[in-house]
DNA sequence: TTAGTGATATCC
DNA sequence: GATATCACTAAA
């Protein structure tokens, strides 16, 4: 089953969990289906998240996060890793899940790799789009938390904050 | 542990 | 305009 538009509509901390253990499916320009559960993401939310990339204001650079839920928004990392988010929330909300890893590849710009993912889904819409999608299987995980990674500048509170979300097979 | 890589933010 | 920073990986 598909997920729908309003699956993402809803706030990142209801959304970024639940999406733990879907599927998400990458239908290459060949034909070629890859699909790869989810196995972690993290959710962030807001200016006043110091780990947002929205935490600095609104700029050109990250104003899909401002959008309507379900875009997903590319992030080119040191130069050559691509990390995938996806937007949740109402408009004008900054807020997004980060994709951080999959059942087979740990690592969320493996993930990205491994799936020809990059800046061309820049903007896609991830309900409507033929290229890529997210599906559920109806199987159920554990989610258990954990502080997220790679923010340690963003000071005390927000890096020991439990935004990061990992599956469990049960 | 360190190099590689490039967009963006921040500083002149 | 320049440079400092960054949610990473692979190779050693």
């Amino acid at each position: 089953m598909k997920l729908s538009e309003e699956f993402f509509q809803r706030d990142v901390l209801e959304v970024a969990p639940e999406l733990v253990g879907k599927i998400l499916v990458r239908r290459l320009d060949d034909g070629t289906e890859l699909r790869e559960r989810i196995t972690e993401t993290e959710a962030y939310r807001g200016e006043e998240d110091k780990g947002c990339y929205a935490s600095k204001g609104r700029t050109k650079a990250n104003e899909l996060l401002y959008g309507r839920s379900g875009i997903i928004f590319m992030r080119l990392c040191y130069g050559m890793h691509w990390l995938m988010n996806i937007v949740t929330g109402e408009e004008d909300q900054p807020q997004g899940v980060l994709l951080r890893c999959g059942e087979l590849h740990n690592g969320p710009a493996k993930l990205t790799k491994y799936m020809n993912i990059d800046g061309s889904l820049e903007g896609e819409e991830i309900c409507r789009s033929e290229r890529i999608w997210l599906e559920d299987d109806g199987e159920k995980f554990n989610v258990i938390t954990a502080p997220r990674v790679g923010i340690d500048y963003a000071g005390e509170y927000w890096k020991s904050v439990l935004w990061r979300f990992i599956a469990e097979r049960k």
